[in-house]
DNA sequence: CAATATTAAGGCAAATTTGCCTTAACTCAA
DNA sequence: TTGAGTTAAGGCAAATTTGCCTTAATATTG
C-alpha cells in the first residue's frame, strides 16, 4: 500500500522552501531550529525526497514569516 | 520521536475539505475516488485526526477543482 | 416506519516519515 | 591551502500514515 506521492507537489514545496530560506539568509539548520524540526528534514524536503505533512508546511512558513499557502504556489 | 503535529493546521484543512466537498455535493466516498485515495482517509481528514501529506492536499484540491492553497487558508 | 445512503469509528499490516546519528562533499573566507 | 560553515547522503528505530476491512451510528429518502 504505497502512499500517494505527487512529485509535482513535492517539487513545488522543495523549490519554495529553498527560495524563501535563501531570501532570508538562513542556513538549513537555522531554519530547522526556527521551525522546530530536524535539520536533516529540511535538507530532504529541499531535495524533494519527502512527501511531508501540512504541519511541517505550517511550521516552515511560520519560521520564514510567510503564509503557508506561499509554500504551495 | 513524535512527529510535529499542528492542531490548528490540521483543523484548517479539515474544515476546508468539508466545506468544498459539501459545496460540490460530493460524498466522502465520491471525493476519495476522484482524488485517488482511500475513503476512510477523507473521513479521518475531515474529523481532524490526520496530519496528512502535501500530496494528498494536492489530490483533494484537484478533485475539488480548486487550488491547493485554498485548502490551507 | 423501513430502507438506503452516508458518515463515524476502529483494527491491522505495510509503507513512509521523523528524529537522531555519522560521514563525505562542497563553498568560501582568511 | 587551511579551516570553518554548510549541505548532501544515508542508516536506524520509533512513530505515524495509508489502504483495506468491518461494524455501528446517523441522515435521508421513499
Amino acid at each position: 500500500m504505497p502512499q500517494l506521492r505527487d512529485i509535482s507537489a513535492i517539487s513545488i514545496l522543495a523549490g519554495n522552501v529553498r527560495k524563501y530560506r535563501i531570501a532570508k539568509n538562513l542556513s538549513q539548520e537555522a531554519l530547522a531550529n526556527l521551525a522546530g524540526i530536524e535539520y536533516s528534514q529540511v535538507s530532504r524536503i529541499e531535495r524533494g525526497l519527502l512527501n511531508t505533512s501540512i504541519s511541517v508546511v505550517f511550521a516552515l512558513a511560520n519560521a520564514l514569516n510567510i503564509k503557508p499557502t506561499q509554500l504551495l504556489e
